[in-house]
DNA sequence: GTCTATAATTTGATAGAC
DNA sequence: GTCTATCAAATTATAGAC
């Protein structure tokens, strides 16, 4: 059976990913367990230890993913379509936002070690299609567009959870090139 | 002057912007102007009255913006660089992401009646592009363009932000296409 | 319109029993 | 590891004086 701490990891992440960090609290997270906020705290003394807990394992979840996706494709297409891909999965399975979309919006009102996790975790995300788009484009050009692809794929997660319309995502998405 | 109505709005926008609407409090807002927070209460009762009335004020700016930085262009292009100059210029004038990007992330744990109107804003934006790109392409091809040039505002805002690094949107949108 | 005062609830967090 | 009990602080919100 499923240990406590995952319990409460899995819990703390559909709270924040729908309502955000400032709205989540132990008691919240304790209840839906059908446990107390005291023990909660014994697993993750300080909310901001909770929150480091969730993006670190949400990272790990995604570049998992990314590299389980692409593990047999080569070419620069495949490696962007995985990548939309494992955004979509997200939207999909959860009918939630990225955990760092969130995060990233409140970003200002997180401590400072929250801020700067979810930070990395965009630059990871950027950094790895970068890698992946075609080496003879301009390396200036390569960051523009997988800029461009993360962007594209944090914000529509953000509009079609907001319009409550999945097929946002993918009419937006739609549009990505190739490159 | 400005008058109190004014300026808790202002106060409240940056707050919110900044943290999200959990984060922000009567008193934050009454701390900022100097004043109590049961005067902030007496211009909105609710904090849910206020919320209403941040997001009606801000899309009417923003669509103002558009009309006028709009006004005498014709061409497709440049109406979508009209976009993005709203765009960026709300993120570089403040420092900060859309108001309805942050609560269009929140949206689950808001009062209806403000997800809605966060909801219609998007709605606005993406039907004023399409208005604008050209006839000759098929209306749902008109769609998908403007979700993700909506899209895509949005995400590089958000990342740009919890990057700290304004050039992080240009690049990003540096890849709409004129379409 | 703004204030003081306060109610009712929620929050993050801790001490200590079991 | 989970509980009871509790705390100090913060929150939304209201009543009523000025």
């Amino acid at each position: 059976m499923t240990d406590t701490l995952v319990k409460i990891l899995d819990s703390a992440e559909r709270d924040v990913r729908s309502k955000g960090f400032h709205a989540v609290s132990f008691r919240d997270i304790a209840a839906e367990l059908g446990i107390k906020s005291a023990s909660v705290h014994y697993h993750f003394p300080k909310k901001e230890d909770l929150g480091l807990a969730l993006i670190a394992r949400y990272s790990d979840r995604v570049f998992d993913a990314l590299e389980s996706k692409s593990d047999k494709t080569h070419t620069p297409k495949e490696h962007i379509d995985a990548m939309v891909d494992v955004y979509r999965s997200a939207l999909a399975e959860s009918d939630r936002i990225c955990l760092c979309g969130m995060l990233g919006a409140e970003s200002a009102g997180l401590p400072a070690t929250m801020a700067d996790a979810v930070a990395e975790f965009f630059n990871k995300n950027v950094d790895w299609l970068v890698e992946r788009l075609p080496e003879q484009v301009a390396i200036e050009e390569r960051k523009a567009r997988a800029s461009n692809i993360v962007s594209t794929l944090q914000g529509s997660m953000m509009m079609a959870n907001s319009l409550g319309d999945h097929s946002f995502f993918d009419q937006a998405v739609s549009q990505i090139s190739a490159g």
